[in-house]
DNA sequence: CTACGATCTAGACCTCGGTCTAGGTCAAGA
DNA sequence: TCTTGACCTAGACCGAGGTCTAGATCGTAG
C-alpha cells in the first residue's frame, strides 16, 4: 500500500476488476500509454489509472464495446485538440444507450404484463382454467401451443 | 404464403431471425416441442411459432440468456400445472433487468455529465484551457492523464 | 421434365470479453 | 538467507450467441 503507486492487485480490488482482467484491458490499449513499471517490471498503477479504469467500468456498464474505449482512450491519450472526436464518441454512445433503455423498458413492460396475468390466475387458483376454453391475449400463445405437444 | 404454415424463409422475415439463427434456437430447444416438417423435411412453422419466437426476441431484447428462456419453453411445453414456476422465472428475469435498467441509467448520467462539460467547453472554444491549470472535477482525469504521455 | 432457388444436416468457424495455465521472477517478512 | 505469496509473459482456453460451409435434397415455375 505504498503512496504513489499501487500494485496490480490492490487495483484490482480497488476496481472490481481482476488480475487477469487487468492486464487484459492493457494488451488491449484500454489504458492511457503505458502502466507504469517497478524496477523488477512488476506494474505499478498510479491513482489516475485507477480512476481511469472505474470510468472504463462505467463505460462497460452500459455496453460500450472495448474498441470504442480504446478509442477513446487514444483520443485522451493524444492529449488536446480532438475534444470534438471525443464527444461525438460520447455522444454516439449516450443516442445508443438510450435506444436500448427505451427497447429493454418496452420488452419488460410486456413481460410484466404477462408475469400480472400469471400471478393473478395464481393467487386465485383459476390457473387451470387459462387452457380450457377462450384463452386471454397475453397467455394465447402459451394455451395454444399446448394443442399438439 | 400459404395459409396454415410458413418456410423458414418467411419466418426469418417475419422475425428478423437469419435462418441459421432459427435452426440455432430450434437445436438449443428454444421452441415449443419441435417445428412441423414438410412431407420432403422442410420446416413448415405455425402462426404460434412465430408469435412465440417474437416472444423470444423481447426476451433476448432485454437480456435473458437462452438456458433461461429454454427452461421457460420447457415449462410452457409441459402444459398446465406450473404456471408457479414460469411466473417465477419471469419475476427473476424482471428483477435482473429492473437493477441493470437502474445501472445503466445512472451510469449514463455521468457519461452525458462528462459530455456536457465537453460539449460547453468546445462550443466556447475554451477547451484548451481546461488542460492549463487546475482542471475540473469531471475532465480532471483525462486531463492528468495527459501529465508523462 | 428441368432448372434453379430455397432448405436440409452436420459440423466448423467466428466475435466478444474474459479467464486460466505453465514456467519463471520479484519482494517482503522471519 | 530463505520462504512464500504476488507478479511476470505468452499463449491456450472458455462460454455465449451466433454465423457459415459443404454437399445433398426439395419444390415450384416454366
Amino acid at each position: 500500500m505504498s503512496d504513489e503507486s499501487l500494485t496490480i492487485g490492490e487495483v484490482s480490488e480497488r476496481t472490481g476488476l481482476g488480475i487477469h482482467t487487468l492486464r487484459y484491458y492493457e494488451r488491449q490499449g484500454l489504458l492511457l500509454g503505458s502502466v507504469g513499471r517497478s524496477s523488477g517490471g512488476q506494474r505499478r498503477y498510479s491513482a489516475f489509472d485507477v480512476e481511469w479504469l472505474q470510468l472504463c467500468n462505467r463505460f462497460r456498464a452500459c455496453g460500450m464495446p472495448l474498441s470504442d474505449i480504446r478509442r477513446y482512450a487514444e483520443l485522451v491519450a493524444a492529449g488536446p485538440g480532438n475534444e470534438q472526436q471525443r464527444l461525438e464518441l460520447l455522444r454516439t454512445h449516450e443516442i445508443r444507450v438510450r435506444a436500448e433503455l427505451a427497447q429493454m423498458t418496452e420488452n419488460l413492460a410486456v413481460i410484466e404484463a404477462k408475469a400480472r396475468l400469471y400471478a393473478e390466475h395464481v393467487e386465485s387458483g383459476t390457473a387451470g382454467t387459462l387452457w380450457t376454453g377462450q384463452t386471454p391475449t397475453c397467455l394465447a400463445l402459451e394455451a395454444m401451443a399446448n394443442r399438439d405437444s
